[in-house]
DNA sequence: CCTGTCACG
DNA sequence: GACGTACGTGACAGGG
């Protein structure tokens, strides 16, 4: 059949593919030879990908790829200057763009380039004929450039965003309709291009002034009616250097092609030939990834002497294989694997149970590894049958240990100082066997290791660690639990199933144990997996097992009064607004304010509706009533569904307390996070949220004691950058926001307004957080330019900030990550990343040392409190990151606050001597408001 | 399942 | 010259 309808043309923007994958990816060479392949490898993974995601009913019908040829083209004969200020190909991607034609080729897709042709004109020629013929077309691009050609069938499709564009995202992006793209882009000019446009003028401007004259042509003829004198002068002055402008920017749609779209037709790839390229470039990951997904034998690259933890280069070592997991069911062979563990001196550990809640799950089955491939698992308490259905099947499987009788054979094993029991999160398990009365000791934990040397480049969940690691895609726990409301329990899963998953975690478990433990030394971060993570675990242990008491009664109260205020608020924003909808939508919100209402002011998010944050219902709450009543209905209806409602669900019923759960390595900068609850964001700014904290109570005779650091990422921060004035600020024990502003602005302490004293506090914040005009003008709700001036004089006054900001960023460059004063590193894997997203990755790599060593300071002091107040009868309940909250007897609060406040004060030392004070003030009461 | 919104440090 | 921007988290509701 001829092209035409019904068909669907995909055009891949191949150069765009390789940049792409050059800039995100770290150089890579090839191990036997050192050639630099590390945007081959990202360019193959994202034509996977690619491949892979246009699978089912709107797969393409016909596909290609389209790269640039040449650096001279027929632009350039228009515009000498053309792209003229683009850097030179950098000499470690040069060698690898054949290499992306390969792997096109390998892949069996059309790979098309013709000299003296940008990809751009290719992909439109071959755009607008298909269109003509009927088709549908999908550019696989985002590029800006390409913009012009959608519509009438013809989509873009960002893959990195995984965003599909279409004509409203084009009006999105530039303002007008597809067809006139080209001419606000003459008008607006483009930097990176080097097409000059008009000078002042950028697409906002241009988008405005070609939706009211029509076209760029007519724009030009009647200039002399554009009100704005100086943008008026701008367009007479260069309407010829505006024209060129449009032919640089317009594709080219008819050039000549001695191909036929017919040609293009998909074609499965020949697994032979893929893997053959693959195996070439040594890609041992996508290599398997791909063969697996081609059902075909993965082919073994020979190995070369390899780093463990490369994830290009996973290592191939014993194959994973089920037929050396093992079902434990006789105490002999029981008895054996312990003999083994003692004999070995670590075993790696990893427990089954019926839920993620550690205090609510129950123990399932256990397993063990001790050597790579050899497993067992030991059922305990899997049921007869799948489901609990009406004949009483309850019943415990045959053929299972007792669970008792196995807790008495393991503990002493578990227990033993001389056995290193190695898991993956291990608090979880340390937890479960608490409960059990076995307390897990010595540990390690895999997934700790990871996040010492890997945070800031991906998380540490096992399934994630052994495919990047290990290269092996592990049992997936849904392919045995199901999912949504089919879902049962893992004591539901048949033995034999349970077998093959249980000891393939402790087997992947001692395989990254084994790859990970000489990386922490060879990644210098020992010390901090030493310090920082692994004592943590049972700290945190205690803390989460101990929990806090929380009075339900005030929490019930409290949602009947919320309840009561929402429907009073609803039937007023519903009588403000003449009919009644939904307040809890913000589109519904949205298209009452912006379109009945007829408000300014509305902007759309990238689902096409309505945005209605906070701050833009603030700013319109001075026109009209509903907005202000929106934000109020807003914040009762948060306190009630996230605290006084949901925290009631968590009290647990055996001990009438909350137990939350902390991932420690779920922050890239050394923080804790707070799960199920979080109790690291109970309100306390605002009066009415803040009473929510008059529900954590101490039990009777006792008394909550909080302690928190003041101002300790400021203190940190003078430390760092060596700020003598800061220092001096925090030594003489100043209002550090006060000495800010008198410092800035001249204003003695004994004058300080209030006002003043407020901005110098958002900008020292801001400095935290990598500052910009942007966001402090947003913050203080100020103009752009009054909020640089601030920033400009905080500079200039300190100008130790300025050099710390440019020194940690150079840091990240060169070295990929940045570090806290302890050693513990962030990766900044996106640091050298150009464009919008280059911003964010600055300001987070300025702040992580900042915001890490106070993260650091906090889990010093944490793990040194149990042994302090072990004489006291005190007990340390949470963290919210500079805070510690204790329950301690009412007689010996006092006692607790002394000690307690020294180990905090002084946590940083004897590793780290600050040379600012850190001080901690502390409270205590009967509930966590009066402690606070 | 993703997005918007908002609670905390 | 314009663009898009404060850092780090988790939970909930709405809506396709």
């Amino acid at each position: 059949m001829a092209f035409g309808k019904g068909h669907h043309l995909h055009l891949i923007d191949g150069s765009a593919f390789i940049f792409r994958a050059y800039h995100a990816l770290p150089p890579l060479t090839r191990k036997s030879d050192g050639l630099p392949v590390g945007a081959v490898s990202g360019f193959v993974n994202m034509l996977w990908k690619t491949v892979e995601d246009n699978r089912g009913p709107d797969a393409p019908t016909h596909a290609a790829v389209v790269f640039d040829k040449g650096s001279h083209t027929f632009r350039n004969d228009l515009y000498d200057q053309y792209k003229a200020n683009r850097e030179a190909m950098p000499e470690d991607l040069r060698p690898q763009i054949p290499l992306t034609r390969d792997a096109t080729r390998a892949f069996n897709i059309a790979c098309l380039e013709q000299e003296g042709f940008e990809a751009d004109d290719i992909i439109a020629t071959l755009a607008c004929r298909a269109r003509d013929a009927g088709a549908r077309v999908t550019i696989v691009s985002s590029d800006k450039d390409l913009m012009q050609l959608v519509g009438d069938g013809v989509d873009m499709f960002d893959a990195m965003k995984n965003l599909r564009i279409d004509s409203d995202g084009v009006v999105a992006k530039f303002g007008v309709t597809p067809d006139k793209v080209v001419d606000v882009q003459a008008l607006a000019g483009d930097s990176v291009d080097n097409v000059p446009g008009a000078p002042g003028i950028g697409v906002k401007t241009a988008a405005l002034l070609i939706n009211e004259y029509g076209s760029l042509e007519d724009l030009l003829e009647r200039a002399d009616e554009i009100k704005q004198p100086k943008r008026r002068q701008t367009l007479i002055d260069n309407a010829d250097q505006i024209m060129l402008s449009k032919k640089l920017v317009t594709l080219d749609c008819d050039m000549d092609l001695d191909y036929a779209l017919d040609s293009l037709e998909v074609k499965e790839p020949i697994a032979d030939e893929l893997l053959g390229f693959l195996t070439e470039m040594e890609f041992r990951t996508v290599t398997r990834r791909i063969a697996e997904a081609l059902n075909v034998e993965v082919p073994v690259i020979p190995e070369e002497e390899s780093s463990a933890t490369s994830p290009s280069d996973p290592p191939e070592a014993i194959p994973f294989d089920a037929t050396g997991y093992t079902k434990v069911n006789d105490i002999k062979a029981l008895e054996e694997w312990i003999a083994r563990a003692h004999a070995r001196g670590y075993v790696a550990v990893d427990t089954e149970t019926t839920a993620l809640n550690e205090m609510t799950a129950e123990l399932v089955g256990i397993s063990m590894c001790i050597e790579p491939g050899q497993a067992c698992y030991i059922p305990l308490t899997h049921k007869a049958s799948a489901a609990d259905d009406l004949f009483g099947s309850n019943e415990l499987a045959d053929d299972q240990l007792d669970l008792e009788d196995v807790l008495a054979l393991l503990r002493p094993m578990l227990e033993d100082p001389s056995v290193l029991k190695i898991g993956q999160n291990m608090k979880y398990d340390a937890k479960i066997f608490a409960r059990y009365g076995v307390s897990v000791a010595p540990i390690d934990d895999t997934m700790l290791m990871s996040y010492a040397m890997h945070a800031g480049l991906h998380n540490h969940g096992m399934d994630l660690l052994s495919e990047r690691y290990l290269g092996h895609h592990p049992i997936e726990i849904k392919s045995l639990l199901g999912s949504g409301k089919a879902q049962i329990t893992f004591d539901r899963v048949a033995v034999d199933d349970a077998v093959k998953y249980a000891a393939e975690d402790a087997d992947i478990t001692l395989r990254l144990w084994q790859a990970f433990k000489p990386e922490l030394h060879k990644k210098h971060v020992t010390t901090v997996y030493e310090t920082l993570e692994r004592p943590l675990v049972g700290v945190l242990a205690d803390m989460e097992m101990t929990g806090i008491k929380v009075d339900r009664e005030v929490l019930s109260k409290m949602s009947n009064a919320f309840a009561q205020k929402m429907a009073q608020l609803e039937d007023e924003i519903h009588a403000l607004a003449g009919h009644s909808f939904n307040v809890g939508s913000p589109a519904q919100v949205g298209e009452i304010l912006f379109e009945t209402m007829g408000l300014s002011g509305g902007k759309k998010g990238k689902n096409g509706k309505y945005s209605t944050p906070a701050d833009v219902l603030e700013d319109l709450a001075t026109e009209h009533e509903l907005p202000g009543r929106v934000l109020d209905w807003r914040q009762i209806q948060k306190l009630k569904s996230t605290y006084t409602d949901a925290l009631q669900d968590h009290i647990n019923t055996d001990t009438g307390r909350v137990h939350t759960s902390y991932s420690i390595a779920g922050a890239s900068t050394g923080r804790l996070a707070s799960t199920d609850p979080n109790l690291q964001n109970i309100p306390v700014r605002s009066e009415e949220g803040r009473r929510i904290r008059e529900a954590f109570i101490a039990t009777p005779g006792h008394t909550l004691v909080s302690l928190d650091y003041s101002q300790i990422e400021l203190r940190i921060l003078a430390h760092i950058a060596g700020i003598d004035a800061l220092k001096e600020a925090f030594l003489e024990g100043q209002d550090i926001h006060a000495a800010t502003a008198s410092e800035m602005f001249n204003v003695p302490l004994d004058e300080m307004t209030a006002d003043v004293r407020r901005q110098a506090k958002a900008i020292n914040f801001g400095v935290i957080y990598g500052i910009s005009g942007f966001g402090l003008a947003r913050n203080l709700r100020i103009p752009r330019d009054e909020a640089q001036g601030f920033i400009d004089r905080y500079f200039e006054r300190f100008p130790g900030i300025r050099a710390y900001m440019d020194n940690t960023v150079t840091f990240a460059k060169e070295h990929g990550y940045v570090q806290t004063l302890f050693g513990r590193k962030i990766n900044t894997p996106e640091i050298n990343n150009r464009g919008p997203h280059a911003g964010f990755a600055k300001r987070a790599a300025i702040n992580a040392p900042i915001q890490g060593t106070a993260a650091d300071v906090i889990r010093r002091a944490m793990i040194r409190m149990p042994d302090a107040i072990a004489k006291l009868p005190a007990k340390m309940l949470l963290q919210v990151h500079d805070e510690l909250l204790f329950e301690v007897e009412e007689s010996a609060a006092d006692d607790l606050i002394a000690v307690a406040k020294d180990v905090m004060e002084g946590a940083s030392m004897p590793a780290v001597d600050l040379t600012v004070p850190l001080t901690v003030d502390a409270g205590k009461g009967a509930n966590w408001a009066k402690a606070h």
